[in-house]
DNA sequence: TATGAAAAAGTTGTATGCAACTATGCTCGA
DNA sequence: TCGAGCATAGTTGCATACAACTTTTTCATA
């Protein structure tokens, strides 16, 4: 792994747990100071953000992290609505046992967390529903599909989703869990389909009564005494 | 315009016109000494490349650009199906005026193009079919549908596309414009989708009628030797 | 002759210094 | 007081040298 590579990661992590807010500028001085590496591989970092959509560059002035506004969020979920069911119905023609039983596995441990009914365990819960979706692409098995979903599907999203669900909500998306993976055993992608997609929108609505901004956006640049707090 | 967005544009361009074979190499020094630049911005523009999808990188041994394969082919159609049909669909509810009569303009000259039916003029029906399409696109107004189709619509495929027409697919093709700008009027998303699902997978039938690899590609490395007699 | 280690060549990865560009504040003039 | 132009500070953009890594070749040895 290079330097690039390990700075990449760090600045991105950083910018998920709000180290970097957003609408911040990222110097590439100060990391370098701060890491210890030379501005060329923190320059690297910065543009494989840039083309990942974290941050914007501006010619000349610098790299600022992206906002968040409801309407983006609205825009994903969109996409989501016809990317996501696209996942399980190749799945369904494709996904041999193993991931099968993977992702029974995943959904037990997730109703097991559910019925805890504690605040504690929703972000592991949300660990699970990751892992459990990424199962899923791994067995539509089109990396083109991956990519977008990857593009698309960026943590600010799905990170605090499960914080907005009612408990019913829960149980009703762990039930879409159940269902999917019987609709893949009887390979009907369709069927897989239906539920993937009402999933999306059940957590498209859950997710749209949050009305203030995903991510702590500001418009002006502001002092980087402030974009520091949210560490 | 800085000196990274330059060489980027050119190596893109030498891609598209298979002046660099798939499989071959594209080598930090030789573009440097070609085209007089240092290293650094070539390596940003092989960077950018590499996220774009036109090139893979492989880590301390090169970039190499990227072959397609007739399958890879098919799992971009299955992608477009699903997108372009959402393009006309958000389209629908917010085109105006201006950018209705700029689709009849391109519909317009297309047609008249058609009625040739000259070889020559395939290559101008696809710029004016792409201009066609990226203002649907702008219609649509979203920047990440926008963003997901130019990742996915790599020119390797619409490039010859209308070359594997038939007269009367053509015509076909010509139809479904007129019919898409129709619908659109009409402020119907769901007509237009409809007729551009139709669109989409009539040419992935044309297509797909050709059997060999949209570019040359070489599975394996090869000598340099080789790889340069392409150019 | 076959095999393995070691060296050598070729390429990318990183550090550093300087150039170019942008924005901001300041001076000078009206 | 206001505005245009200019100087200056701050940041990114680029060139160059060197380090690290990978592959190929060479050569000694079984």
């Amino acid at each position: 792994m290079t330097a690039a590579d390990r700075v990449y990661h760090i600045i991105k992590q950083r910018i998920l747990n709000g180290g970097y807010a957003a609408g911040s500028y990222v110097r590439e001085a100060a990391i370098s100071e701060e890491l210890d590496y030379s501005r060329t591989p923190i320059r690297e970092a910065l543009r494989r953000l840039v083309s990942d959509g974290w941050v914007e560059a501006i010619p000349h002035h610098g790299a600022r992290v992206v906002g968040w506004t409801q309407h983006d969020v609205e825009e994903v979920f969109e996409l989501r609505v016809l990317l996501e069911p696209q996942v399980v119905r190749r799945a369904a023609k494709r996904i041999d046992q193993a991931q099968l039983s993977a992702l029974s596995r995943f959904s037990e441990q997730m109703e097991i967390l559910c019925q805890q009914d504690d605040e504690s365990v929703v972000d592991e819960i949300a660990v699970l529903n990751n892992q459990f979706h990424a199962e899923l692409v791994a067995a539509a098995d089109s990396p083109r599909l991956q990519r977008l979903l990857e593009t698309i599907v960026q943590i600010p999203v799905s990170r605090r989703s499960f914080h907005h669900y009612t408990y019913e909500e829960l149980l009703t998306s762990m039930q879409h869990h159940r269902e999917i993976i019987r609709a893949l055993q009887h390979g009907d992608g369709e069927w897989a389909a239906a539920i993937m997609r009402a999933h999306i929108l059940a957590a498209r609505t859950a997710q749209m009564r949050q009305k203030q901004p995903i991510t702590n956006t500001q418009t002006k640049p502001q002092s980087s005494k402030e974009s520091l707090m949210n560490e």
